[in-house]
Order: structure tokens, then C-alpha cells, then sequence
DNA sequence: CGTGTTTTTGAGCCAGATCAAGTACGGTGG
DNA sequence: CCACCGTACTTGATCTGGCTCAAAAACACG
């Protein structure tokens, strides 16, 4: 995905393996802090990137998912910028930065596909900020759930602990769990299997906006 | 700034001139949905990156100062991602796409200069998720005008308008106001000049935290 | 089957939202 | 220079959504 349009050749250029593995839920892939020297790419499954706040708790700032790359600083040299833990078992392709910058030395179209990748990150970012940290807890909640749906049938998710839900829309666990319950008994949502969940898109839609 | 690490040959390849333009406060840079075919990087000021949301409202989602670029969405042929408002008179420098596009063709630093400033804005927005979207009015409000200070004495900065703080930490105006005011009162804060803060950089920290 | 963890639920409280005035301020025109 | 007006800011009173503290219930796991 991330290598769409390159050339069997071009990867003659790789001496590091790329190597594939997978994690299970609760698994730290990276720890913020530590010197970056491999980025990911997400096969399958689901990675939450956290950054601790200056009174110990810790704030979730981003959900990855299929295709999307993270440890892009690794590019840059630098330590990464976050903890990533894996919120369900998820695959993952290990890149590591000499594969990318020996590749990207003849091959520009790589650079617009990374930048694309920067790109996707921020826009990622500007909805946690706009999206998932403002207005009433329903409506975060709402609008947290369809975006998950997205990419599945539309219309169902997995989801992961009450306390993690809390801290991507900066709520705390107990009115994250409230507002899940609430909105099952008023058939918003349905939860056939344990934390999977079945949407009303239409009413949740009402609510997002 | 950008351009750093760039010979005078490597200019000769421009062809539209880069040029420079002063905003004054309230001018629109641009609107979110136009097709984005500039860059530009900010000599001095304060910009706002905007997003509407589904209501109606809307959330400032980045804030952009000295050596920031914005508009970096032009490189990948998107249309603008937010609109773009100047907060205090402000100067900047218009760059084409296609200066950008030649300048990189040849010259694979500049690559790195920009997903560095991609990075930069990434760090930046988890700032806005982590740091002003998160905990008490008075702590955020105190995060922001350190941050804001950081870049004058390291203790003085200028602020803007009320709405527009409340839209940056995801309040109310009259909740921005009435945490300066008090800000005010405790001796947190002082203002010489009209919208221009003396921060009592200790106790802020300890607020902040 | 017990033990630790996560989730749910309850009761009370408080920070921030809302609604509504009043006040300061910058600009404009007389 | 002053009176007027519109905008932005401040302040007050009240209400409420979400937080806090606490305990029960549901699970997961050895």
C-alpha cells in the first residue's frame, strides 16, 4: 500500500527485511520517547497512539487503522512521539527507515506518498480536536461509533474498554459506560456480541450533529 | 526558512515569483474547499486554522506562527482543509505549488524540510487534543498563554479575542472571559496594554500541570 | 470456586453552560 | 470634540451535564 508503484527492482535496493507481525490487544509496539528507527504499516486491527499529560493520566490522540503508517517520524530522525498499543490483534508490517530512504532516493512519487501519509495523520488529528473532543458526550460518543462503522459494514464495531473510550473523547470512564448504556436502552445501539455493536445510523447521525 | 540549504541556481528554476503580503487582523487567508494551488510560510503573526462543525459552529483546530507553513495540502492537489483567518497583523510569503514541485524535483533536502513541517503540524494538533482540550478552563487556559509565551520574552504575550480563545479550548466565551478575569484578580496575569498579558510564569506551570 | 479487574449504577456536587443584563470601547458622523 | 451606535467584553443568576466518590454486579482467569 504504502509501496503501491514502485518496481520489483526497487526493492532489490532493501537489505533489512521487511518483516510482518502480529500483536495481541493490550501489546506496546513503541513507547514514546524511544529513539525511532522503524515505522509500521497496519495490516489489520486496530493501534491507539497516547500521550501522557503532565498529571500522569493519558490522553488517546489518534486511532490507526488498515493502511494507515505510524512512527512517521522515524523519517526524521527523531525518538517517537507517542505510545502506540495495539486495542486488538492487529498485523503489522515492520519498515525500517533505511528500506524507505534508500527506495524515496529514486523513486519521488514515494515522497508524495508519504507526505499523503502525513496528510491522512492530520486530518485524523483535526477530527479528534473537532469532532471527538467537542459538544455533549452523546454526541461524541456518536460520532466516535460511526467513524469506526466506517470500515466495517458501516453500520458495526468493535469496540474496546470503557476506559480507553473515555480517554479518546476526553470523558471519564463512568460517563463513557453511562452513555453506552443509555443509548442501548433507547435502542441507538445493540450489542449482539461482547463489544461488538450494531448501529442505528440514522438516529446516531441525528445526535453527531 | 523552507528554502534553507538551497543554492541561487535552484531558484533560477522558479518561475512564478514568490511573493510577500501583510494581513491585517480578520483578513481571510483562505476557505476551506478552495482548491489549494499555495503555500504559504509565515514571516510574523498569528493565523487560525478553522473547522466548521456539523452544527454550525466552528473550532479552531491549529493555531500557526513564525516558520510555519500551512496550506502544505496544495503539494498533494487537495482542496484547502480549513479556512485560514489572520489574529493580529500578519506577514507572509505566497509559494506556488509549482516552485515547490521544481525546487524538489532536484533537490531531495527539501523533501525532508517539508515532512518535517508536516510533522511540526502534527505535533502541534496533538497539542490541541492533549493539552487544550483536556482538563479544568482555568489549566488549559494556563497551557495556552505559556505556549503563546513561549515565542516573546518567554513571559509576555498578545491574546485576541474572547470567542476566539473559548473556539481554541473548547469553551464558551463567557467561560474564557470569566477565567481571565479571574486570572486577573489572583495576579496570574496582568495586562499593561490592551490585549497584551504579563504571565506569572510559576504559578501558571503549576496550574497548567 | 475464589480473586482481581472491568463495567454498571447510584447519589451528591460542582464546573461550566445558558440566558440575560449591564458596561467598556472604538469608530463614525454631526 | 462630543454624541451615538454597534461590537466585544464582563458580570450575575440559574440550571444541568458530567465529575467524583462509593459500592454493587458482571466477567475473566487461574
Amino acid at each position: 500500500m504504502l509501496f503501491a508503484g514502485l518496481t520489483e527492482s526497487d526493492f532489490g535496493e532493501i537489505h533489512r527485511p521487511i518483516d510482518q507481525l502480529t500483536c495481541s490487544a493490550g501489546a506496546e509496539i513503541y513507547r514514546a520517547g524511544d529513539p525511532a528507527r522503524t515505522l509500521f504499516t497496519i495490516r489489520s486491527g486496530l493501534v491507539k497512539l497516547i500521550r501522557e499529560l503532565p498529571d500522569g493520566s493519558q490522553r488517546i490522540v489518534r486511532l490507526l487503522r488498515h493502511c494507515d503508517v505510524m512512527g512517521l517520524e522515524a523519517l526524521l530522525d527523531h525518538d517517537y512521539a507517542h505510545s502506540a498499543v495495539a486495542l486488538q490483534t492487529t498485523e503489522l508490517c515492520r519498515i525500517p527507515v533505511e528500506a524507505v530512504e534508500r527506495l524515496s532516493k529514486r523513486n519521488a512519487t514515494l515522497y508524495k506518498e508519504l507526505m499523503s501519509r502525513w496528510n491522512r495523520a492530520l486530518g485524523d488529528a483535526d477530527r479528534f480536536i473537532s469532532e471527538f473532543s467537542t459538544g455533549t458526550a452523546r454526541g461524541r460518543v456518536a460520532r466516535l461509533l460511526l467513524w469506526l462503522a466506517e470500515f466495517h459494514d458501516g453500520n458495526t464495531c468493535q469496540l474496546f474498554s470503557r476506559e480507553d473510550l473515555g480517554s479518546i473523547l476526553g470523558l471519564t470512564t463512568e460517563t463513557a459506560s453511562r452513555t453506552m448504556a443509555e443509548m442501548k436502552r433507547q435502542g441507538l445501539i445493540s450489542e449482539p456480541r461482547s463489544n461488538r455493536f450494531v448501529l442505528d445510523v440514522q438516529s446516531l447521525t441525528r445526535l453527531a450533529s
